[in-house]
DNA sequence: ACAAAATAGACCTTGGGAGTCTATATTACA
DNA sequence: TGTAATATAGACTCCCAAGGTCTATTTTGT
């Protein structure tokens, strides 16, 4: 047991959004509030966003994978955005952090999942919401919640 | 061990409607779809609808006390809907079988559960991704997808 | 050379989702 | 009156994904 601060772990359930969507937003509008080409490091965005120190590691290597972000090695290294912010969505973010989005199994394997998927009198409306929701974080863009300055130091304007 | 069928677990994951949702409107529109009145045993339900046995006594038990379902205890006895199946809503169903539909602890808890919550710029995103599920599912009714035969019959007349 | 980074991946912990089964109370009906 | 068929209540298991922590290795700027 190292020096860390040990952080709380609160379970998500079904139907929610987890924590490494949460982290990946909030490190993306760091990173989106930046300057142009400004490289930001892990540590520097997880005190910053309030994400437990490491947790990063896993998640921007997703992001870098999926071609979202842009990974520096190195002394001075640090991760950027590998797009325009306004480029990038949230459904991308999601179904690259995450998995692809897909509220039933059924939606997406078919029968193979389950054999009454044909005759399944409830499959299309797990399908509409399913569209209702992918539709709307296609049109979220990070830019459109970029956070210059974090959360933490937001917070503390605040309380100013 | 029993003699009754194993039923294969697939897990659900995050941003996934479970199984307790999914045999919840199962048993619901195959009891919007009986005659007013009509009583109908769990065993019944579960061999119709593909539902593992026993299980939907868990679940048959939260309908009953959520008000949507009637039960009949005793010989004959069994289920029926306790309101119009007009009146019952996915929603409804899904609070009542699961949790009230949140899909980011902190757009129930507030700061309690996360400090950031007021600075937070992807809070209201959720937000509005939550009630456009809500809001739909609001309004898909048990009549809407009512299911006389049930999944196992309506699979065997389209083979026939 | 040295320090500061990402990268890769091992490792732990926990609780909830899914499924199974049993003991008890209740009721219909022969 | 007795017996079978029910719901009810709850115990119990299994398992794995989510969340989190840490370390060894590689890369690179100064």
């Amino acid at each position: 047991m190292g020096l860390a601060a040990k952080h709380k772990t609160e379970r998500s359930s079904l139907m929610n959004v987890g924590r490494r969507v949460d982290y990946a937003v909030r490190a993306l509008s760091y990173l989106a509030g930046q300057p142009a080409g400004k490289i930001v490091s892990r540590v520097d965005i997880e005190e910053k966003q309030g994400i437990p120190s490491y947790y990063l590691s896993k998640i921007m290597k997703d992001l870098v994978a999926g071609g979202l972000v842009r990974s520096h090695i190195g002394s001075k290294g640090g991760f950027s955005l590998a797009r325009a912010a306004h480029s990038i969505t949230l459904k991308e973010v999601y179904e690259t952090v995450e998995r692809p989005l897909v509220l039933m199994e059924c939606l997406d394997k078919g029968d193979r999942y389950c054999s009454y998927c044909g005759v399944c009198s409830q499959k299309s409306v797990w399908e509409n919401v399913q569209n209702l929701v992918a539709d709307y974080l296609g049109k979220v863009s990070i830019r459109d919640i970029a956070d210059p300055q974090g959360l933490k130091n937001r917070l503390i304007s605040l309380s100013a």
